[in-house]
DNA sequence: TTGAAAGCGTTACCAC
DNA sequence: GTGGTAACGCTTTCAA
């Protein structure tokens, strides 16, 4: 008895009320108040009772012991593998949170989230214990590396959620949700045709992200047919400064009719190196981007830009997760979801 | 003995191996395996009889079993309570989230994100159940709700950390993390004041949001003193169109020295709206805001600003936690943390 | 409508 | 080093 108090005194939880110190208060059996906080119904008598008993000692159901007892526990993982600390800064990952979020938040499932560095993925507390229905991922980092990652957890035998991944799953447990990118590509590229222009420069990071080979090879096949002379450059990275310094380079040669940057950030980039250069935008030279998550609204002029659907991405993953849940299998294998081409003033 | 693999088999979850089944393929105990999961000395032969075991069962620990035992869920809550569904695309979020959940994650705990509409804050999962071991929250919506919420948070009697929050907590197991916005305010007026502005407007949404006010209270005491001519004027909200619509009626009349705004987004709309009015900036108008997250590098010209601290006060909200968990106390009570002045080029 | 018992998967606490 | 036992808080099942 005392015995039982001071166990439970030693965690370092301060000491909480159960379901049975209700029940005991309550005068009546744990199961009343458990049947009576599930909304099951219970006697007019009882149910003020237990009400009371419930308010005066502050008791909230233990989610460990529903979720032993259930094996289910009303949670999906989300494990974000990248190397910057502040991941959920980017734009489509923090769009695709919300949406994901939001999705599950009012089905009353909760979103866990743990970002990790490729090199420990594998370690991920997320995914080396079982504490969620469910899991998402979104992988960054050297392909070998992500496909070591696809492995990881296609062996976990629980529903997993991919984003924005070059890999088919051949596990019945993933799916792969990806954007349009090659889409997003060739409207971009049609739309410019329809500009006049004669060659393109494409800037990319030197990063070994799919998304942004689909955006080039969409771009490029849309203009090659026109005999556009299209070139690539690439930037040591996504930072303003790189873009900015690898661009110095290329514009003192001769300047191409239009630029595309593979985000929206790095066309601000390229956009403000080509002012300081003197060249005007667009009269001289047309720029466009992609994500069309806010930047584009900022510069001057703004930006056109092939705008990613990372909020749907999200949400269209809770859909999945949770009818696969609730049926027992994926309603679909893989997802492309489209991309929008927005016009701005930076293509004139 | 069949009766239980039944009873698995109904749940959602495919069945799943636990430490029993690994004990009896190894033929060791259960208490052996837990040993070796745990990394607790376990002998050679053992060892490796557990670990084929493991591998061949794809047995991974369960969170809620262990959760329930221990009463430790190395899990760490975050609500939000904010009308806009897609509330983590707002970057001082997305960067106190990020801050927070990489702490926990290097220290192997999870974060639980839900997010919540005001209205229904009391019934959020989050809250109603226990399922964390320490709490964060950030309240957006009226004050009078606000208080609400923290009332309620208080009553939980588990360790709470509160971010950006006018009240204070008569309560040892809450702890507010506020950045300076006073200091910023001031920062910013005393170095608009080197510039020798006579005048100046403060732009902010209608918004009931404690911090704005104390960016307008700190900017308007240093101004106050210097006999500066200090008017505000309020948009509708924070959105872009709201600000240019507020402003174009105002630029109308005598355009002032200086204008700031309560964030850099919207002195980004007023730096636009200013320079369709004709106005030069920074010679003849001088512009800057608060935030410092990405905007002030995509204008042209780049913004002054005052930075706000984001990343750090959700690390720090995660130090002050486990802390609290480890040593049973909050080693602080309420932080605020400082506030940087980063000069860009509207400034002049 | 209410209650008693059993068990979910794990670990602390002894014994051996 | 190893293993048996009991308990964490809850809900399903079955009986009253």
């Amino acid at each position: 008895m005392n015995h039982k108090r001071l166990k439970r005194r030693s965690s370092r939880e301060s000491t909480r009320a159960t379901l049975s110190d209700v029940a005991r208060m309550a005068g009546v059996s744990a199961m009343t108040v458990s049947n009576f906080v599930r909304g099951k119904p219970v006697g007019l008598n009882t149910r003020k009772l237990v009400a009371e008993a419930i308010e005066r000692l502050n008791y909230r159901p233990n989610l460990s012991a529903r979720g032993l007892r259930l094996s289910e526990e009303y949670s999906v993982g989300l494990v974000i593998a990248d190397n910057d600390p502040a991941f959920l800064n980017d734009p489509f990952i923090s769009r695709l949170v919300s949406g994901l979020s939001n999705f599950l938040s009012n089905l009353d499932y909760t979103l866990d989230v743990q970002g990790v560095t490729p090199e420990r993925f594998n370690n991920a507390t997320i995914l080396t214990k079982v504490g969620n229905e469910a899991l998402c991922a979104i992988l960054c980092g050297r392909r070998s590396l992500r496909y070591q990652h696809l492995e990881t957890l296609q062996r976990l035998g629980q529903p997993v959620v991919l984003f924005q991944e070059i890999f088919k799953s051949s596990s019945p447990n993933v799916v792969i949700i990806s954007q349009d990118d090659s889409s997003g590509g060739k409207q971009l590229g049609q739309y410019l045709l329809t500009k006049g222009i004669r060659s393109l420069l494409f800037v990319r990071p030197a990063l070994d992200w799919c998304a942004i080979e689909r955006r080039e090879r969409g771009l490029r096949s849309v203009l090659a047919k026109a005999s556009v002379d299209f070139n690539t450059v690439i930037a040591a990275s996504e930072r303003y400064e790189d873009v900015q310094r690898v661009l110095k380079e290329h514009l003192g040669k001769r300047a191409p009719d239009a630029i595309v940057a593979a985000t929206d950030s790095m066309a601000a980039a390229a956009l403000k190196a080509c002012q300081t250069a003197g060249l005007r935008v667009p009269e001289e030279l047309k720029i466009a981007g992609f994500n069309g998550f806010d930047v584009w609204r900022y510069t001057t002029p703004t930006l056109t830009t092939a705008v990613s659907p990372a909020y749907e991405m999200g949400r269209h993953a809770g859909e999945l997760l949770i009818a696969r849940l609730r049926t027992g299998k994926f309603p679909t294998r893989n997802v492309v979801l489209p991309v929008r081409l927005q016009i701005g003033e930076s293509t004139g």
